[in-house]
DNA sequence: ACTCATACATGCATTTTCGCATGTCGCACA
DNA sequence: TGTGCGACATGCGAAAATGCATGTATGAGT
């Protein structure tokens, strides 16, 4: 009894995905594949691996066990790609950069032009995102995070501090200042769907008027002049029709950090990236605080 | 970057034994096939990871590195087998055993009868060996040994306890008896190669007349008349043509185990092994130590 | 009831991988 | 200096793995 490393990989991916199809894509192979290298697992350990349903594969008990320590396997197999990338000295080949999407346009894309001009050999792909890729399973190579903390095992530099205050349309705006009794009807995310505790002691009779999701979305309400919306100092101050109301006095917001594995870290194009970030964060710091 | 798992097999295989030859033998692959995964991995990592040499190939350091993940890879894909062992509850397929090559005559050949008859559908694999062979890698799935300690991460139950003693042809028993006086020449283990401490007290003009590296050598030394020599009761008492001299009173010896790797433990074939066991020393336990 | 989408099974042609035979190189030994 | 051995490189036919096309089953939606 013995299997082909492979297999158990195809396995995994099987397991994880629940489809043929889905775990084909994952390993760029025909799903065809998939089904014959899992019944080659299975002949060769001689057990049923996974139940056949209509929607589907499951892992049965069995391959749920194979499953856990191919991922395992997938653990050490990841470090191995992560030590080479570290290794690596070259400012050659693929450089893959995740950050939040409204950060990128304003102050991230000005360094990937300077890098992908110093260094036209580097393919910088950028994963724009407020997902959280996973740096171990390399989703990325490097990270820009806006948090509190760097991140468990992860390596990170602060780039800058930050501030958040209250941004409204002009004509919003102008309200406030013209009726300072009248209501303030705000936006707010979902994540912490209250009017700000500092706001709410200031004008005791704000009030949410809409709760969103998406914080891209809440810039495009605010400039159609729904209503007030909490947001980091830099990104009201770069979303056109937008302009600083004293409802909310400008408050600590999480820091900007770029961060990366630590296998990776000393690899030359994470290197270059991150120490070409960091005097460009450092020029432009009165863009996130109150000046 | 990536690579196929198969081919980081591949790579440390050829890591470890230095030869496109020896790999291949090691994976059941013809060694031309070892070298086109080494070229493919080379190419999937864009890295050198061995030195072509007249004799072989060597790892370069990039090579290692990949190696000692690989080498992760492979304790997680061995404890994977372990662990669907541990899960086989049938009593059909291989079962390997492996003991020290003097007991199995005389006391596992035995046991080994008896439970192929039984499970006529297990095939048995016996190794033996005095090599302590590695459970962790699967080598063996059952171990006996004769030892002080069942071994660091293994599961382990004490068959029987031991005592050596000192053997000798007839005639030399009978020279020994009838000169008291006379020298003793001995034959010792290469592992401690002097005079035991006891036999020289009782008899201070001992001495050492050859060190041998293995006991069934030792035991066919004695038996034509060499010496003198100490050996586990049950081996002189099994052994044609030796009896027991008084030189060396009955000590305590190394006792007899039966271990397996934790994972392996409760699989049917190890269990229905190891149960067949604890009786029949029980029941010969006094082959084993001075009646 | 019918249609559509999803997911898998199966047969066949193609591509890739594999093993064997042969050739080269360096080294040890006579 | 020649000879034999061990180890690898290379070319070619055989074998295996792969992808595509087609067919079947199930469930959702109309």
């Amino acid at each position: 009894m013995s299997a082909e490393w492979d297999d158990l990989k195809t396995v995994l991916a099987v397991a994880r995905s629940g489809t043929l199809a889905a775990a084909g894509a994952d390993l760029g192979l025909n799903y065809t594949t998939v089904a014959r290298r899992v019944q080659r697992a299975e002949a060769a350990l001689g057990v049923n691996l996974f139940h056949r349903l209509p929607d589907g594969y499951r892992a049965t008990d069995i391959g749920l066990l194979v499953a856990r320590h191919a991922a395992l396997m997938d653990q050490q197999a990841d470090g191995l790609f992560r030590a080479l990338q570290g290794q690596d000295q070259t400012l050659r080949g693929r450089l893959v950069v995740t950050a939040p999407q409204l950060l990128i346009g304003p102050h991230v894309a000005p360094v990937l032009e300077q890098f992908s001009e110093q260094h036209p050999e580097v393919e910088v792909l950028l994963r724009a995102t407020n997902d959280l890729l996973d740096l171990n399973r390399r989703e990325a190579d490097l990270a820009i995070r806006i948090s509190r903390t760097p991140g468990d095992t992860l390596m990170g530099v602060r780039l800058c501090e930050q501030q958040a205050a209250s941004f409204a349309a002009k004509s919003v705006a102008k309200r406030l200042k013209d009726y300072p009794d009248a209501p303030v009807e705000w936006i707010v995310y979902e994540q912490s769907p209250k009017v700000p505790k500092a706001a709410m002691e200031l004008y005791p009779n704000s009030k949410v008027r809409m709760v969103f999701d998406d914080m891209a979305a809440m810039v495009g309400a605010a400039q159609a002049g729904l209503g007030v919306v909490r947001m980091p100092m830099f990104l009201g101050r770069a979303s056109e029709g937008l302009e600083q109301v004293p409802v909310l006095p400008p408050q600590p917001y999480a820091d900007i950090w770029v961060v990366a594995h630590r296998d990776v870290w000393p690899s030359a194009k994470v290197k270059t990236f991150r120490e070409m970030l960091v005097p460009w964060f450092k020029s432009h710091w009165d863009c996130f605080v109150s000046s």
